[in-house]
Parts: structure tokens; sequence; C-alpha cells
DNA sequence: ACGGTTATCGAACGTTCGTTGAGCTGGCGT
DNA sequence: ACGCCAGCTCAACGAACGTTCGATAACCGT
């Protein structure tokens, strides 16, 4: 090996990034779990990545395995925020409280798309411990959902006699754009949700207002 | 409730087996990267499972990456047979072959779930030059269920103003069943077909010919 | 009974892994 | 001016990793 820094020169990182390890070394875990998984992703790397030491991460964390579980808390309480904001905002029609639940989902499959791919494919690498109470937080997106649609049935409003084959239709397709989605394609953010909201009312049986080919511009929004 | 240790799964084969490397090793392999991942899963406890030494795998593959590239291969050529067979038999209405084709897709990722999760997740650990050729092949999938809603809409038999998002969302919607479908829970694979098809039907914006309850699928299975 | 092919094993390799603990450093409160 | 402590680094550990290779055991056509 070659002879490393005789002087402690430290690069370019000795005054801009003093006191933004954290950030740094959660953007860093993020993107290389995101990448390789779980397991592909060693904390050398991540340190790497985060222009830091490896020992560094273990100031922050007790651990590889806690790293991965605060990635996933952080991603889940936005977006779980983001769920609870626009159903706040919808009101109580189950029309509008079903596209502010696809919104909020669409929204976040696409802008926080790497997160989301975090979410969806590394939890099951939690220890038993941290995935059965993480899990549970989870569990209340689908319940969230749930209630929309029974509630929307009750009131006559959607006609699905399956509600929980419709609750986790919408989910799996609304979660799988996180995995396709380009920023560069045709498809803008506001379009996709538009787009979306049309499936799941279609989903849970909701007979829309107009027949088919008709100008849609709503103006909501 | 948590049990760990689930490495007994093909085992068994302590003498007795001669010959019978090869599928040992394919089944171990399939679980074991099933349930840990690509990276989580070591060849030395895929042999294990197997009930074979380390260096058996190295007599049947060049390494670890193609073991995961046979594995793939294999499900995905059984999900593809399955398909074909069903759509030959659908006839050329539009409404039967969508049906045909969610039921191919639905009965695969119940009765290969592990194949199932093993294709869904671990692709993207492949290599680059062997990912670029198994995505070849798998893209023939989302390929034949466009033809298949394209045919409709053409036919006027489908209404949907999005046939791109349409079978996109009716892929990710049976292909997540494989995550949490429970053989022992209380759904059928006849009665899931049947309701992923009325899922797909109306996400495609087909019009049912009779109101709530229709005749019901005879003969089937 | 035998020679050759097929199937399997055991030991070892170099590398990389997650984790640890002791040590350096620069800015802030005093 | 100085000590302190949060923030960060360095070096090292044992364990586990994928892979290799020579030897061994079972099978089969002859």
């Amino acid at each position: 090996m070659a002879k490393r820094n005789t002087t402690k020169a430290t690069a370019d990182r000795s005054s801009a990034t003093r006191g933004n390890g954290l950030t740094a070394i959660m953007q860093s875990a993020r993107d290389i779990f995101a990448e390789r998984g779980y397991h592909g992703a060693s904390i050398r790397d991540i340190a790497k990545g985060a222009g830091l030491s490896l020992s560094v991460l273990y100031y922050y964390h007790s651990g590889k395995q806690e790293l991965l579980h605060a990635l996933l808390e952080d991603a889940l309480a936005d977006y779980l925020r983001g769920c609870e904001q626009e159903l706040a905002k919808a009101g109580d029609d189950p029309v509008a409280r079903l596209s502010a639940f696809v919104r909020a989902t669409v929204d976040y499959r696409v802008r926080r798309q790497v997160e989301s791919n975090l979410s969806l494919r590394e939890i099951r690498h939690l220890d038993p411990e941290l995935l059965e109470q993480f899990v549970e937080q989870r569990d209340a997106v689908p319940r969230l959902l749930r209630q929309v649609i029974d509630d929307g049935v009750a009131r006559g409003v959607f006609g699905t006699p399956y509600p929980d084959e419709a609750q986790r239709a919408i989910l799996a397709m609304c979660n799988a754009i996180a995995q396709w989605y380009q920023p560069s394609g045709p498809l803008g953010v506001d379009e996709l949700v538009e787009r979306y909201v049309q499936l799941a009312l279609a989903v849970v049986g909701h007979q829309p207002a107009a027949p088919a080919t008709r100008a849609r511009r709503s103006g909501s929004r």
C-alpha cells in the first residue's frame, strides 16, 4: 500500500463539513442501501460515500442494523405525515378522501423515490424486534386506506364487493410507481396522481359521474 | 411467535440420495435466497440446507451469481409457459384473454410463491450482463399484457384512456399477491383469481355485462 | 473385476465484513 | 488563555465470505 497522508490534510472537508456528519451518513446510507440492498452495502462504502471514516458510524448509531432502522423510520414518518395532511384537507367525502390518500402515496413514491424503494425492499432485513415495531407503525397505512374504502362503501359511493382486495390492489399499484418512474419521463407528478386516482376509483367500483369521453378539467387544485 | 432458524427446509439427505445434488442445491438456494436475499445468503448455508458440502455448488454452477441466475431463469420460464398456455386456451375475446393473463399470473404468484418473491426482489443483484439478458426475457410479460389491453381498447371492449398505467397497475397488484398470500388464509386460489379478474377488468374500464350478481365461472380448476 | 466418468468432500486461500476502543482535534464556554 | 467535549480518525480484531483444488467415493459400461 502507498503511504497515507504524512500531514493530516483530510482533504476538502476540514471546515466545510464539520458537524454535518449525521446528515452525510444518512444520505450516503440511504443511497447505498437502496442501490445494493442491506447486506450488499458495506458500512465502509457508506462511510466513504459520506466522505467520513468508518467508525464515525458508530458515533451516531449503535451499528449497521440500527442505521437501517433509523432510515426506515424517518421515511415512514414522512409518508405518514403526508397521508394525514392530505386526508385532513380532504374533508369527509369518500371520493375526496380516496383521492387524497392516492395523491399522498403517489406523490411520496415519486418525490422520495429512493426512500420508497428502500422502505419497500429492505424492511425484511430488520432484526425481528425492530421489524415488529416497524411493521406495527407501517400497518397504519393499509388500515387508513381500508377505512376510507369501507366508509365509501357504507355510503354507497363505492361499489366494490371486495374492499380488502381493493385496498391491497390500490396500495400495490401506487407503491410500484417507485420501481419504474423516471423524472425524465413524459409524466409529471400531477398527471400521474390524476391517473392513479382514476385507477383507484375504478378499483373500488366508483361510478364516474360523466360517461366515457369527456374533457377532464375539474378545477380542483 | 418469533421463530428463527429455518434452515431445515430441504435437508434430510444424509445418505440414500446420490445424483440428486442439483435439485437439492436448487431447492435450498431458492429457499435461502428468498428468505435472506442474495447477499444475505451464504453459499455455505445453501449447501448446508441441501445437506451437501460447500464445494458441490461449484460442480453445478460457476459461482453464486450464476446460481441465482439459473433460479431466476427457471422461474421465469415457468411463468411464461403458464401465461402462454392460458392465453392459448382463451381464444381471441379480449375479456377472456385478460382473464387468462390474470389467472396465469395470480396462479403463479400463489402456487410458486417462493420463486415469485425471489424473482421480484433479487433481480437487481444480478450482474449487469446477466441482468440485461434476463430483463429482456422478462419484459415479454408487460408487452403481452399491453397487447391484450390494446386489443380490447381497439375493439371497444375496454374503455381505459391510459393503457400503459392500466398495464402497470394490473401487473403490480397481481405480483403483490406473493408478498401477502397465506395458503392457510380464507381465500383459495380460484376465488382469488376470480376477484383479481374483476379488479383487472375494472382497471381497464370494462363495463360488466350484467348488474350486481352475475353468473359464476363454472368448471374451472 | 475393472477403468473411467460422474458426483461429492475437506481443507485452505485471500479478502472483506461489522465492530471495537483508544487517540486526535478544533471550536466554545468560561 | 485554557480545558473540555462533541466530532471524528486510526488500527486492529475475529469471524464469515466466495472461490479453488486435490483427493475421494459411488456408479456404470464393459
